[in-house]
DNA sequence: CCCCATACTTTGTTTAACAAAGCTTCACTC
DNA sequence: GAGTGAAGCTTTGTTAAACAAAGTATGGGG
């Protein structure tokens, strides 16, 4: 039977899902404003994700000036993208059992 | 690119994911104590999922006595079921996306 | 009749999502 | 170098919901 307490809580909620989702979609970086648009989230609300994501050590970000306008970019870490990966696996799972 | 608002969110709680799973793995209607069992939740909790779920129109429940202890029965509605695989569509995306 | 299990309710605590508004820093313009 | 505006981040407050724990009602077995 599936292992549901395998489904790690703070990659499980909808925000936080759909930002890994994001990250891991692409080897490039997501800048800040990139996320916004594409997710429709506030800055409050998307900032609080990174943050908790960030702090999970899912991800790190990099601030950039000087360059046009400041900038930051956000990507996943390795321990962000074995955690995505683990996720996903129990994903699968669902996925089989479901039909 | 994918639409997270599609991730139902009635369903998409990890409680009441584990329990939509469970109900879609096979045709026979699950009993309360089964699942309760099968994902370790105390009554309350599970019966307020189960509640949520059948206000939501996604699951019935039959209430069996008179044949040893009493037994309620839940079983996915077909609009459950529906729902369940529109949702399971979507995971599909994030899983095609995420490797 | 008593006891226990099943199913369900109620209450209370705790957590967290999310919105809105404000603040700070930086870049560009005049 | 003062003003404007955008980017990123913080703070605050509201709202919703998960979850636990304890209590209630009902039916079954001894």
């Amino acid at each position: 039977m599936i292992d549901f307490s395998k489904l790690d809580k703070t990659i499980h909620e909808k925000g936080r899902l759909s930002i890994m989702t994001l990250l891991a979609s692409r080897v490039e970086p997501w800048p800040f404003q990139d996320l916004k648009s594409e997710l429709e989230m506030s800055d409050g609300n998307l900032i609080t994700h990174l943050r908790t994501l960030a702090t999970a050590g899912f991800l790190d970000s990099e601030r950039l000036t000087g360059d046009g306008r400041p900038q930051t970019l956000y990507r996943l870490t390795s321990a962000g993208r074995k955690a995505f990966e683990a996720y996903l696996a129990v994903l699968e799972q669902i996925l089989d059992l479901g039909k």
